[in-house]
RNA sequence: GGAAGCGUCGCAUAGUGGUCUAGUGCACACGCUUGGAAAGCGUGCAACCUGUCAAAGGGUUCGAGGGUUCGAAUCCCUCCGCUUCCGCCA
């Protein structure tokens, strides 16, 4: 959510945003029901007033002064009614238009329709460290070699008995997976890990609830852009059409969670910045890609992740500067697993409606013969804070918005694609990653 | 599933039809005081609409919506949310 009142003095960065981030909305459409809706509040705010100051009169007023007074009211009333009729629809139509009105992006932000439009930031291997995304001599380099015809995760899962898709379909459909053995060590070892470095890093920790309201998946602007996205769970026990109850949603990330756990707070400013970390399992329908990554666990309903959430005050500065050690922290587990990856500088197209500035990390995942996509870091200003009513007083008492930010830490089983298929062996066994060694207990999963 | 209660300006609380222009305490900000601090004293401290360079000023808002009434934080209805107790249960 934007200022109204910033809308109305910078109409053409938000229009320059609204076009470059591919929304559906008409800006002047919304200047223009704003108009209405503030014309109608203060005729309406003046009718209440005058009724107001009649009913104050009143007590005071003679019989035949009283008849008439209230004969002028029963006018003020049908007035008043007609307009609140018109004013609740103009503020359905006013709040809905709110509510996709996108965040300006950052200057670094590049300017593209598609995740074709994203600009590599830099690259990094076990071997050559940082590499400029300029360097291309050194950017080839950067793949896993191979001196025999490696395997995809799928096979190697088969025949090292440790992901079973074919099981997990029959039991839960399509995009069902099992893990089997080493695979839930390493899955349940990344996590720990992650879980273990957030906390050195002084990270909060928190287990979240996944289960969650509306409000939340709108704060986090999940809401409405990625409806489809989210599991709805409605009211079990609901009896008939009539029940309003609020439905419940299953959160594809730990993120709605974390920011709620904050909302309609004013948080202090000595306060910041809130460091959170959180860990939870993650839905999503996937509706939107039906066709894409269709075997294997690259595209899933259900897996875990372990998230960083950090609100700071309200300075873009402060704000960089937390992206980039978000960043840090996510490259470094991949660091810490000695994974080629790069990281991308996300264009307006392809970066939500909500977003500032926004790096994908993707990590080389050798039987895609591409890098796939892991971790994204984003950094949304004030725009979920004004959703979810984050606040903070600042050194001087004023009331302000906090800044949200948040990316991955791991996510799995993701990313055991990238190391199954990176630490894959000639005679089919994989070398487990040496900093998760101590955690699984052994050094390599060879066949039975 | 059954029963009861609650929702007031960051927090806590007062207010049960006009005196509410919503009081008080805490927290917070600024000032006075002080060698410095604490305490004390004073001032300020909600959102929105209007207005303005900024302000002053005016107006609306007591979970949301509707109703009764000349007049609602207060009475009635619906909804939303929360709490407690009983039942069932991992």
């Amino acid at each position: 959510m934007l200022d109204i009142k910033f809308i109305r003095d910078n109409q053409e960065a938000v229009k320059k945003a609204i076009t470059d981030k591919n929304i559906d909305l008409d800006l002047d459409h919304l200047l223009d029901v704003d108009q209405r809706r503030r014309s109608l509040l203060t005729e309406l705010e003046s009718l209440q007033a005058t009724k107001n100051q009649v009913s104050k009169e009143i007590p005071k007023l003679s019989p035949e002064d009283k008849k008439v007074k209230l004969l002028e009211m029963k006018e003020v009333d049908a007035k008043s009614d007609e307009l609140k009729t018109q004013l609740k629809e103009v503020l359905k139509e006013y709040e809905d238009l709110m509510a996709i009105t996108p965040n300006i992006p950052s200057p670094e932000t590049p300017i593209g329709k598609n995740d074709e439009g994203n600009v590599p930031w830099s690259y990094w291997s076990p071997q050559l460290g940082q590499v400029d995304p300029k360097d291309t001599d050194k950017i080839a380099q950067i793949p896993t070699k191979f001196d025999f015809e490696p395997k995809d995760h799928i096979t190697l899962g088969k025949e090292l008995d440790l992901i079973d898709t074919e099981a997990g379909v029959k039991t839960s459909g399509f995009r069902g997976y099992y893990l089997k053995n080493e695979a839930v060590l390493l899955h349940y070892a990344l996590i720990w890990h992650a879980i273990k470095k957030m906390q050195e890093k002084s990270f909060n920790l928190f287990t979240t609830p996944v289960l969650v309201r509306d409000f939340a998946l709108f704060g986090s602007g999940h809401f409405p852009f990625g409806k489809d996205e989210i599991y709805q769970i409605g009211n079990p026990g609901k009896l008939s059409d009539n029940d309003t109850r609020e439905n419940q949603y299953l959160a594809g990330t730990s993120e709605p969670s974390l920011l709620a756990y904050h909302a309609d707070k004013i948080l202090d400013e000595k306060d910041l910045p809130i460091k959170m970390c959180g860990i939870s399992p993650c839905f999503r329908s996937e509706v939107g890609s039906y066709g894409k990554d269709t075997k294997g666990i690259y595209r899933i309903h259900e897996f875990m992740k372990v998230e960083q959430v950090v609100i700071c005050k309200a300075d873009i500065l402060e704000s960089d500067k937390w992206l980039e050690s978000m960043r840090e922290i996510a490259q470094e587990m991949l660091m810490d697993l000695k994974l080629p990856h790069r990281v991308l500088n996300i264009c307006t197209g392809d970066m939500g409606a909500g977003k500032y500035k926004m790096y994908d990390i993707e990590t080389w995942m050798p039987a895609r013969k591409n890098y796939g996509e892991t971790h994204s870091d984003s950094n949304l200003t004030d725009w979920q804070a004004r959703r979810l009513n984050i606040r903070y007083r600042d050194h001087e008492g004023k009331t302000k918005y906090a800044y949200t930010l948040n990316n991955t830490v791991i996510a799995s089983p993701r990313i055991l694609i990238a190391i199954l298929e990176n630490y894959q062996q000639k005679d089919g066994s994989i070398v487990i990653p040496e900093v998760l060694r101590p955690l699984v207990g052994k050094d390599v999963i060879k066949k039975q």
